[in-house]
DNA sequence: CTATTATACCGACCGACGGTCTATTATTCA
DNA sequence: TGAATAATAGACCGTCGGTCGGTATAATAG
């Protein structure tokens, strides 16, 4: 085999496309390290000399994954003068527009992300995320708290409230999708979007809000993405 | 090897037994099946003859675990002339004193079960629970909202947050175990306390109840489960 | 009481896996 | 230029889950 040479940093960065490529497709457990070196065009020595194990690939891949979605909603965090509901709403809204922009794509990160296959790796994507996100829901839910908008004793709890809910509804859209019962999507699609509902009044209350305040998705959202599939477009090539 | 034949129901349930202590001690990964099979003292034909595959091994690990649990709630299910309410919070209560009545039993298995080296064993126990509890819990919160107890437009998804809930208390009660700094104890079982507290009055909130309706335990509940690891007792042979 | 079939069990063996090791080629810098 | 180091290759290793041909025991029929 010739030997090709690029930049470390390069190098890397392709090891984890691959891997994830891989991990996503077959899931970690069954996409075998040969599996990615194959696929990345690269000897079992030089992954090595990248990462100490299979494991410290997906736990790269889980930071790189996190540190990507942080950097989505920073500039909502950095924006001044906005009070604590909006800024929650707008991270909120952030995070989902971020999955909505491109819908189909979204689709099939749902589809691959939460299969039984992929337990392992979402675990990891959702530790680091939740280490990541955690602490600034906190921060606002703290100052929402101090200037009275929130009322709650516990925003730690609080936090881990809404991220639960948040990977909940995920979970329960991927479960929708691979169950893909053509014929009853609608009665799917209205079960979810009454889910979201749901958990938009349960944070307005635990928050002591008036309902209808937190809103994690508007109407349509759930059946934005469950349609997306619809339309797998002409481009099926790479 | 001398060739020694039981009874095979007998035989079944005893490699179930092993490999629940095995995959509880060292994680279903990193516990072989030749670890399973010496530590049952069986042939590999022995057991290719009762499981298909270790992936069986693990769905009926799951599926006894999940039956077994449901078994001590029937009772209270079929508990005549009690209100919705209080059947809620005795379910509740059931499954907090069947693990709070051997707290120290409670503790190793939360020590154990929450590990990462768990997260396959963990998440199947999980599905088949889900399974199990959850049309329990749907029935019981419909019957609340038919006699006016209970206001929801989705009792499925209050179904579901109350094992969110379920889940997460008892992941957070691990995490604490796991991080065990002697020294904050009193801090993380105050702060586990908060959140209990506030799991409850989210709930009650969802359900249109008023404050304190909702026992997903009594104060002293986390620190009963905390505190039992003090006491290892003199047993520690078996 | 045999003969025969079905069941329970054994353990050598297999391919694939994650990981190690030595060798070799490119890059860097004095 | 040449020595040191970084990057890559690929043969090799122990262990894993799983298979297979066979054997001992139990169940059943004649």
């Amino acid at each position: 085999m010739p030997r090709i040479i690029k930049h470390p940093e390069l190098r890397r960065e392709e090891l984890l496309d691959h891997a994830q490529a891989l991990f996503l497709t077959r899931g970690y457990d069954k996409a075998s390290l040969n599996d990615v070196i194959a696929s990345a065009g690269v000897s079992k020595g030089a992954f090595y000399h990248y990462f100490a194990s299979k494991e410290a690939l997906l736990e790269a891949l889980a930071e790189r994954f996190a540190r990507q979605a942080l950097a989505g909603v920073q500039n909502i965090l950095n924006a001044p003068g906005l009070d604590p509901l909006a800024r929650l709403n707008g991270l909120l809204a952030q995070s989902r527009q971020a999955k909505i922009e491109t819908a189909s794509e979204a689709w099939a990160l749902f589809e691959t992300l939460f299969r039984p296959d992929n337990l392992v790796l979402f675990h990891r994507i959702n530790l680091a995320a939740s280490a990541s996100f955690s602490p600034l829901l906190v921060k606002i839910i703290r100052e929402g708290v101090e200037d009275g908008t929130f009322k709650t004793f516990d925003p730690e709890g609080v936090a881990d409230i809404l991220m639960q809910f948040g990977m909940a509804t995920h979970d329960v859209i991927a479960k929708a999708i691979t169950a893909g019962g053509d014929a009853d999507m609608e009665v799917a699609i209205e079960a979810l979007e009454r889910r979201v509902r749901l958990y938009e009044i349960a944070l307005d209350r635990i928050l002591g809000l008036p309902d209808g305040s937190i809103r994690i998705g508007e109407p349509g959202y759930v059946r934005a993405v469950m349609t997306a599939r619809r339309k797998p477009k002409a481009d099926e090539a790479r």
